[in-house]
DNA sequence: CTTGGAATGTCAACAACACTGACATATTAT
DNA sequence: ATAATATGTCAGTGTTGTTGACATTCCAAG
């Protein structure tokens, strides 16, 4: 692995790169997405949800009482594609859909105690990798990693994430 | 954004890491591979070619002449999804598939000058956005990056990523 | 109060890309 | 000769995305 030889080095304060330490860097991201989806997969093919279902989960739990038009822009997708997923997990018992109180055009998403629970399995299986990936790459690799990944959001999708993460706890 | 403020600390060696850390970690990672993606597909639906032929082209330009058993385990799909792939792509003039010399049963990958080009125009839209971040992250978040993808990956598919880059060069 | 637009839901059709299972064909190895 | 390997192909299925169209409900502006 030949630990901090070979970084990356300065001309003028600006980075030089290769076209080699790019595409590791792209084939990294490959590799790291698939390992990073593996857990939640096994988990969600037994109760036969797919990704997409995780998705939902995850950003509803993330915020309670969200609105479908809020987690449509969060996630990227059609309604029509988002209703279907959650339609599953609505009549499945793991998510609730309450009519807005003040608009009541508005839905607002919440998961039941069933939700929670799968959602915090899933979280659990990620969390896991995420954490002993953590930590074997040490606390100073932990900031370049997330310093590295907003820098590659569109600015969109990065409002998004600093809305969710407070956009300081790193 | 705070600087440097917030980094994890140490416990006796070992990273102390909170749920938050973890899951902004876990939303980092979707964000940002959205973004990975972006340019890319824009490119593929004018050509209306899909992901999976840029992963086929990507692979095969980075290992001319391999064999469509390596690039399967590479991929991490059946043949028959890989098949459909490469189908169109051998169609379309931009994949060749020899037979192979010392066994016949084998054929070897590579790429027309057409697949080449067409592989160079995804990857330069990558590499675009990755050196973008890269120079905005500085050379510590980068190696940090890598460090912490390289240890999300499965041990198989580490073997793969380890055998295309070398396994050194950050 | 009516009208326009926003938020939501739903129907239908379609495409990309993954899967399984089965089967065929060379070719090599035993 | 027989078994195993490498590849290709046919058929069917499932998840997740897309468009386009249309209905409902409700808020807000004229």
């Amino acid at each position: 692995m030949a630990q901090g030889q070979n970084r990356s080095e300065h001309t003028h304060g600006l980075l030089f790169l290769t076209d080699e330490q790019l595409r590791k860097g792209i084939e990294a991201m490959f590799f790291a997405y698939r390992g990073f989806t593996a857990d939640p997969d096994r988990i969600l093919a037994e109760k036969s949800y797919g990704r997409a279902h995780h998705r939902a989960l995850h950003f509803i739990q993330r915020s309670p009482g969200t609105t479908v038009n809020n987690l449509l822009s969060t996630l990227g997708v059609t309604k029509q594609s988002l209703n279907r997923v959650l339609r599953t997990l609505i009549d499945d018992g793991l998510v609730l859909n309450a009519v807005g109180t003040k608009d009541k055009r508005e839905r607002h998403l919440s998961l039941t105690d069933a939700g929670r629970e799968l959602e915090q399995a899933l979280s659990n299986a990620q969390r896991d990798r995420m954490r002993t990936a953590y930590r074997q790459a040490g606390a100073e690799a932990v900031y370049g990693f997330c310093t590295v990944l907003e820098a590659m959001m569109d600015p969109e999708l990065k409002k998004h994430y600093d809305q969710l993460t407070g956009g300081d706890i790193v």
